[in-house]
RNA sequence: GGGCUCGUAGCUCAGUCAGGCAGAGCGUCUGGCUUUUAACCAGACGGCCUAGGGUUCAAAUCCCUACGAGCCCGCCA
């Protein structure tokens, strides 16, 4: 099999075809919480960006923020006074926390947060901002020109019939504020003002800077031009015949004059078994969540595995630490293939933090030390890592934290029980022999490591040893004919201490408990029956 | 009604662009680690590449058809 070239270095090349110096353009329009499905297309941008740096091209990255775009209805995370501004440009609504400038921010702020982790720095910029600033300008005005045109490319790409009051430009009305409930009545290049009637009754006239936006299918073409892009990533709805990547085409070239920007289709992000993830089902996994649970490489990793028209299957929950396993894995094997050298670069995020402890191996740690932190790096300290770079190791535990708490399914969750459990009921003699034998040195010991306690444990095997005679004694048999089976005994000191029959490595699992909390809880487990 | 994308091991996916022995990780099983764990190491098991047809010396890969999954256009980002 020849060498395998990513997809990134793939589109790269591809574009390269085209044309010497790229601006990679992304836009998402934050009307609610930006999730991880919303990631793949920042993402997918990020990446093919990158891959053009990385060889050596010009290329900028900006991230445009349809802040400008109508509220399109009161949304289940909306109180229900919302509905007076469903119309509104999203710039021009009151911020439901009442912290950010408007409603656009106060979902915008967040995501570039996220993406700041990410480590993806685009430039970024603001609908309403661009519009009001007058960059649509001539955009604006080429399109009132040449409305019918542009009904005739709609009409004929898409198959439908525009009405006949349709315009390219929707104004924003100076009474209700609304930027889809307009029609337009006349225009004025000199002047650059459009006059318009609105539902509510009332009309005006306003400017193009700013007074109103163009719909969505000329408002993407018009941007390409007037920014210069030349890469886009969206996703698959805009892209089928009819839709709006086909339109915006036509409309680029036959309108703007403007050679459409290279696309990269992507597919959506299934979350578990629930199906696509999407606002409006409200199956959503935002980035923010996400980010408090793994490391900002392993979100990256997720998109910039798979190629962007396959569909990802996420889980936050068992799935996802396998994902987890499967990049630290790669991240330092030595027998990584240059293709999947490639994956862990592109994944990078800023200021990577990297410690050896894997993830899965933190969930249980975590645990043991019930979540305090000076209990972790003690364990940790005796499992052998190295515990130079604290700060790591504390984002590790906090991630863990956040997981366990957010999306670990029960089965992968334990805890010690404060009271005696009721499994114990079932323990044999030979489990209850032990569990006196065993506490019964541990009240004459002094405090025990880890390994201490495995050996302990296991020493019960050995002919002649404390335990073994111990037990033997309780048992009524000689040592000799004493048939001991360790894993009865790990049951035993799992059900006695969490309450289910299997647990972490027992020794450092114990070494991490009270002594005294142990003896005591085994000689209770020992001698219960109800 | 029309169109787009996907279908590869139990699971998550590479490999398809550019045809050349069917791949990885996880899971499972077996063994190892001074003694069976939810750490670690090694090995094994595991496939009609959704199905059928075509092109070819050669097809997971290219072409046609069917089925399954998801989505788009037809009102609407």
């Amino acid at each position: 099999m020849a060498e395998i070239t990513h997809w990134a270095d793939v589109i790269a090349d591809e574009v390269l075809a085209k044309g010497r110096t790229h601006l990679v353009a992304t836009g998402i329009t934050p009307s609610g919480h930006i999730h991880i499905g919303n990631m793949r297309e920042v993402v997918t941008a990020d990446v093919a960006y990158r891959a053009l740096i990385d060889k050596g091209e010009e290329a900028e990255f900006i991230y445009i923020a349809d802040t400008y775009d109508p509220l399109r209805k009161v949304y289940p995370f909306l109180d229900e006074s919302y509905a007076e501004h469903v119309g509104k440009p999203l710039s021009e609504i009151p911020c439901p926390c009442g912290e950010h400038d408007n409603y656009s921010e106060h979902f915008l702020e967040p995501f570039l947060t996220a993406l700041d982790h990410l480590g993806i720095h685009p430039k970024v910029y603001r609908a309403d901002e661009l519009y009001k600033e007058g960059v649509y300008v001539e955009a604006i005005k080429q399109a009132l020109v040449k409305k019918d045109e542009i009904a005739a490319i709609l009409q004929k790409r898409s198959g439908k019939t525009p009405v006949e009051t349709w315009n390219p430009f929707n104004p924003i009305c100076k009474e209700c504020g609304k930027v889809n409930a307009t029609i337009v009545t006349g225009f004025d290049l000199d002047a650059e003002t459009v006059d318009y009637d609105c539902s509510c009754g009332s009309s005006g006239t306003v400017s193009m800077k700013g007074g109103g936006k163009l719909t969505w299918r000329v408002d993407w073409p018009a941007r390409w031009k007037a920014l210069g892009v030349t890469v886009e990533p969206f996703g698959k709805d805009h892209a089928s015949r009819g839709g709006s990547y086909d339109t915006g085409v036509a409309i680029a070239e036959e309108i703007f004059g403007y050679e459409a920007p290279h696309p990269i289709v992507y597919e959506w992000i299934m979350l578990g078994q629930k199906g696509a993830m999407s606002s409006s089902t409200g199956v959503v996994v935002s980035i923010s969540d996400m980010l408090k649970v793994v490391p900002p490489e392993i979100l990256r990793y997720l998109i910039i595995r798979t190629k962007p028209e396959k569909h990802i299957r996420f889980d936050p929950a068992l799935p996802l630490l396998t994902l987890v396993d499967d990049f630290e894995r790669l991240h330092s094997s030595d027998k990584a293939t240059p293709y999947d050298k490639r994956i862990i670069e592109l994944s990078h995020a800023a200021g990577l933090c990297h410690t050896d402890i894997p993830f899965k191996h933190m969930t249980t740690i975590h645990q043991v030390a019930a979540g305090d932190f000076d209990r972790i790096i003690n364990i940790v300290k005796r499992a052998g890592y190295d515990v130079s770079n604290e700060k790591c190791i504390r984002e590790l535990a906090d991630n863990v934290g956040n997981w366990l708490e957010m999306y670990a399914p029960d089965n992968a969750k334990f805890s010690v029980q404060d009271d005696l459990p009721v499994g114990s009921a079932s323990f044999t003699d030979f489990q209850r022999a032990f569990l006196t034998a065993f506490s019964d040195i541990l009240d004459k010991s002094d405090e025990l490591t880890g390994e201490d306690y495995h050996n302990l444990v296991y020493s019960s095997k050995e002919v002649g040893s404390e335990l073994n005679k111990m037990i033997a004694s309780a048992m009524d048999v000689t040592p000799e004919s004493l048939e001991v089976n360790p894993k009865d005994l790990f049951k035993a000191i799992y059900v006695s201490v969490l309450g289910q029959p299997s647990g972490p490595k027992a020794g450092w699992f114990l070494s991490s408990l009270e002594k005294d909390f142990l003896a005591q809880r085994f000689r209770e487990a020992a001698v219960y029956r109800p």
